[in-house]
DNA sequence: CATTTTTTCGACAGATTTGTGACAATAAGA
DNA sequence: TCTTATTGTCACAAATCTGTCGAAAAAATG
């Protein structure tokens, strides 16, 4: 399983080396940023799975930070654990409305926050935190990289495969062609948007069986989408 | 999802470009024009989602612009955020009065511009935030891309789908055919105004349940409207 | 009521978009 | 090395959508 991508944006050196060894040594792949606008530019460059913001940095606060997060679409939905060092209720309550998942008061343990980070991402993204990730009857193991639907297993190809996680993290959305290339094969793949057709047919055929209806919706002139059935 | 279309008219071209790159990085698509006639014609062309107006521009003066744009049909409605030099109370008092849905002081940070951008916008077009927008019984999910009237989900094509979201976007305001046309089809598009009825019809049909009355209003003469049930 | 204007409706051919089977190239595994 | 899977593209078929007509219906006008 590829390690979960985290984003660390604070300011406090010592703190953040501390934070970036215990992260790594549990199988993290963390980036640090002691800046706003840089830590921007590293989420845009490659999302990350998720954030960790300290509410007060220098240059574009934390807030400033988590709405500009939310309001681009590449990182709309990657969540955002905030690291505040006021007790203070509204900067918390204010948080949580910029579109936060979860907080976390300093001081707190490296341990509680890896606490927080797996707990995050198992709600989000289960896949990633190693768990089974259930849609409607299809049910994906991405520790055991296996796929079944009503008990049966499925045979599926390592595309496909892809193919499906995605769309199990992001059920009932809608993705454009060129959105699926980016998400499964990869930002910048030179490949004919077509060919994701041809894609979709097969994922369809893996997952078909006898009696169960298509659960991969053709929104045309937009894209696809995956419908729990 | 299609990017949110800004019109900058502000004649203090550093100002101007630094905006706009900072606002063609977060996804918005921007025309800057420095002068007020030239603005209108723009708007006129291509009708915007906001317009950021400096109050103090030459020629046509701000307050001459904003009214010159509620006064035209087409641009009636769009919002209009001021950018005011002044601390002049009554500056914005008049701005207000005229129409403006908000106004920033200079100087401003880009930052606090884009906050207030993106709050107007939501309130005025949820949907450009990818929210879903309930009019009446009908609720579109543009995310999903799906329509439903009453629990039940419609089949709906590209071109209603797209008609259905402007109008929900705008409930109750009658819009002409050839506004239709510039909405939904794209400005320039050469096509014949009549086509509009066709649309309308298969929109009619597609939303029709057996025992509900047809939200879409025929104004004779003047175009049509969406009249929440 | 007859006339004029405007809208609705059904039909249709052309255009777009999507589904599918086949195939050569490449990668992976035995 | 030899087999077997997987991948990306095509070309063609199938499905769906589009823009226009012209006739019929409805609404205003006088």
């Amino acid at each position: 399983m590829s390690a979960p991508k985290l984003l660390l944006v604070e300011d406090d050196t010592a703190l953040a080396e501390l934070l970036e060894y215990r992260f790594a040594s549990e199988g993290y792949e963390v980036r640090t940023s002691a800046d706003g606008d840089e830590a921007l530019m590293m989420a845009a460059e490659d999302t990350p799975d998720l954030v960790l913001l300290d509410w007060m940095i220098e240059g574009t606060s934390g807030i400033e930070v988590c709405r500009r997060l939310r309001r681009d679409k590449a990182t709309a939905h990657v969540p955002i654990i905030m690291l505040t060092a006021r007790e203070a209720e509204d900067d918390r309550v204010r948080g949580l409305e910029t579109g936060a998942d979860d907080y976390v008061t300093k001081p707190f343990s490296p341990r509680e926050l890896l606490a927080r980070v797996s707990a995050v991402l198992r709600r989000v993204r289960p896949a990633l935190a190693g768990e089974t990730i259930e849609t409607g009857d299809i049910k994906l193991d991405p520790v055991a990289h296996r796929v079944e639907r009503r008990g049966r297993a499925l045979q599926i190809g390592p595309t496909e495969y892809r193919l499906l996680k995605f769309f199990m993290e992001h059920p009932r959305r809608v993705f454009s062609r060129s959105q699926l290339l980016d998400a499964v094969w990869g930002t910048g793949s030179e490949i004919e948007e077509r060919t994701v057709d041809v894609h979709i047919r097969r994922l369809r055929k893996a997952i078909a069986l006898d009696n169960a209806r298509d659960p991969i919706r053709t929104v045309r002139s937009a894209g696809y989408a995956l419908e729990p059935v």
